[in-house]
DNA sequence: GGCCATATTCGTAACGTTACGATAATATGG
DNA sequence: CCATATTATCGTAACGTTACGAATATGGCC
């Protein structure tokens, strides 16, 4: 009936030529509704119908086109991801390529596609968010470095927009989650420091306005404490952890009257610094200093020291982020994704 | 006319009553044809009618809904890049965040988002690439690890699809890319290991599949050949130069009767892996033993040697790819974005 | 045989946008 | 003053899909 070939109405762009539902209908002679619901097995098809629909869809190559479907269903098969970023040039988090081969690991399967954000410290990150859910950018968001009263995820609850942070928060409405127990994480890495005869050990850590440092400093707090070893604040380091400032506050603390004999680190990249400031000071590792380090990944593998690291997959939390969002688009309960997985304390 | 608040027919997951040009047009009693022109500047309306319209949409807060327009226009306002990524949970490059950054500084300014497709080497990138395509997932595509015949190249060119490529091909059809010297930077690298007085210089670089590889090989060749030195290809290895990989080798390299005693390396992680095999080794760059890098990001700053490098930032890469993706989409010449840059060569 | 219930299928409208030809209003020229 | 050209605006159709109520066909039952 209708001929593609000589519609020249057709945008430029389009996929020239593609079989749609009109076209598999009128090869069929069926409308367009009874095939578009024979392709989901919709109750009211004859089962002889669906087949024939869904050979001659196979046959022909029907595809459905996502943007008919995006446009009529105001869905729109993205899944944003807002990551925490350093300013620009600093080095950055080295898993976040990690990170993104576990979400597309878990996307891949679906018709769902990752959009990336990263988000510097000094952008507003609620604005940020804002932009993109008003933009309507995603069906779902996942994003990182909670706080305690996170604005975002309030921001996204109200909008009753489905979203997984990578960390809890304290906001009294639940919502979905992937965290790791960094409480523990930072517990064990200063016990293990404490087994090995270390009194003054040095904290790099994130600031307490997010929840991930204060997890991490009550862990810390509570090892010393079953050692009976005083906490002293001069040696404690909470802010902006990357590389750079990571390698200045080490230096400053190897400067103190009583410098610590061991640090833990909260990520690679303080690790990175701290191991930096080591060797400015002409110190080593092994050498009556030690360091735990947190990691997603096995970068400290490489590093010239035997270096002992919590370690959880950042892949797999990618997974994880990933496969909680698909979830809960489909309708699934936040509560039944909350999740906080313990770390592996690797010995070096 | 038609009230919003009682259609029932409105797709569930639809903004909530957010204006349209239906809602604009009434409000202004003109037609939407006119409205939609008129906030696009067209010749064909009023200035004084525009004017109206603007600030008509101003003030209710019109925002095109661009499922809208991506159904009628057939573009999907996203630009895709596809990426290198090393296989599950090996140490994966540490530049993947700096080009995310750059790519998204670019693009945060338009319409456009970004979706990352991380490629690892098991998988197959031409088949990967035409799913994406088919699945019309992005307006222009952006890949790296070019080849000299490259199918995924080729195969956008004959789909007419826009792509930036990251590294030259040897295609006869010209297309945009941005590449760095490499030639330079292998040639850079190793003349000023030459100049320190190096005569046994080893190479840890991509394999020469890649036309990176190659070109970097050249320089390599052409460094030794001004300063007199054979080449010995026992040291020189080009394939998988992820961080065990280059481990492995450096350390075979460092147990042959002749050790070589400097070596350039092709990336940050060759560089980590290099550098962990000669702390097996017992050897330290500084004593007889020095190294030149090729980065991206500044992560060698942050090793405990001073490391050389030959620096191009990855960030600035992204910003690059990024804009030249957009440029082929308005329609410029692939001709007018090929751009080759030389590296920083940073010695310490 | 007639009638109702059920099982299938169909047609129309709509999501928000843009393209295109038609129409109305105004200006130009003889 | 009318015919023609120009300008500004409008209406309709379409992109590909799904929702919904209407229509048709089938079967069972009295």
């Amino acid at each position: 009936m209708l001929s593609r070939t000589d519609d020249r109405r057709r945008p430029a762009r389009s996929s020239a030529g593609r079989p749609t539902l009109k076209t598999l209908a009128s090869h069929l002679d069926l409308s367009v509704t009874t095939v578009s619901r024979a392709l989901k097995d919709a109750p009211e098809v004859t089962a002889e119908t669906i087949a024939r629909v869904k050979e001659a869809a196979a046959e022909i190559g029907y595809v459905p086109n996502l943007r008919g479907i995006k446009l009529r269903t105001g869905r729109t098969f993205n899944i944003c991801a807002l990551f925490a970023a350093p300013p620009a040039e600093v080095v950055g988090n080295a898993g976040a390529l990690a990170i993104i081969q576990g979400l597309d690991a878990a996307l891949r399967p679906t018709q769902y596609s990752l959009t990336m954000v990263p988000v510097a410290p000094e952008m507003n990150a609620l604005a940020e968010m804002q932009r993109l859910v008003e933009a309507e950018l995603a069906d779902a968001f996942i994003f990182d470095l909670t706080r305690p009263q996170d604005e975002r995820a309030r921001y996204l609850l109200e909008q009753q927009t489905p979203f997984v942070s990578f960390g809890r928060t304290e906001l009294f409405t639940p919502h979905a989650y992937f965290d790791i127990d960094n409480e523990d994480a930072a517990y064990q890495a200063t016990a293990l420091l404490l087994r090995r005869g270390h009194r003054r050990i040095g904290l790099v850590d994130p600031s307490l306005e997010f929840l991930y440092g204060r997890q991490r400093f009550i862990g810390y707090q509570r090892a010393l404490a079953e050692a009976g070893v005083p906490l002293d604040t001069d040696i404690v380091f909470q802010g902006e952890h990357d590389a750079p400032n990571s390698k200045a506050v080490v230096g400053a603390m190897l400067a103190l009257p009583r410098p610590p004999t061991a640090f833990a680190c909260a990520n690679e990249v303080s690790t990175l610094g701290a191991i930096a400031a080591l060797v400015e000071a002409g110190k080593t590792i092994g050498d009556g200093i030690d360091l735990v380090s947190r990691d997603g990944t096995r970068l400290v593998d490489f590093l010239p020291w035997p270096i002992s690291s919590c370690f959880y997959s950042l892949a797999e939390v990618g997974r994880q982020l990933a496969a909680a969002a698909l979830a809960l688009i489909d309708g699934a309960e936040p509560v039944d994704y909350q999740t906080v997985a313990r770390v592996d304390l690797i010995e070096q």
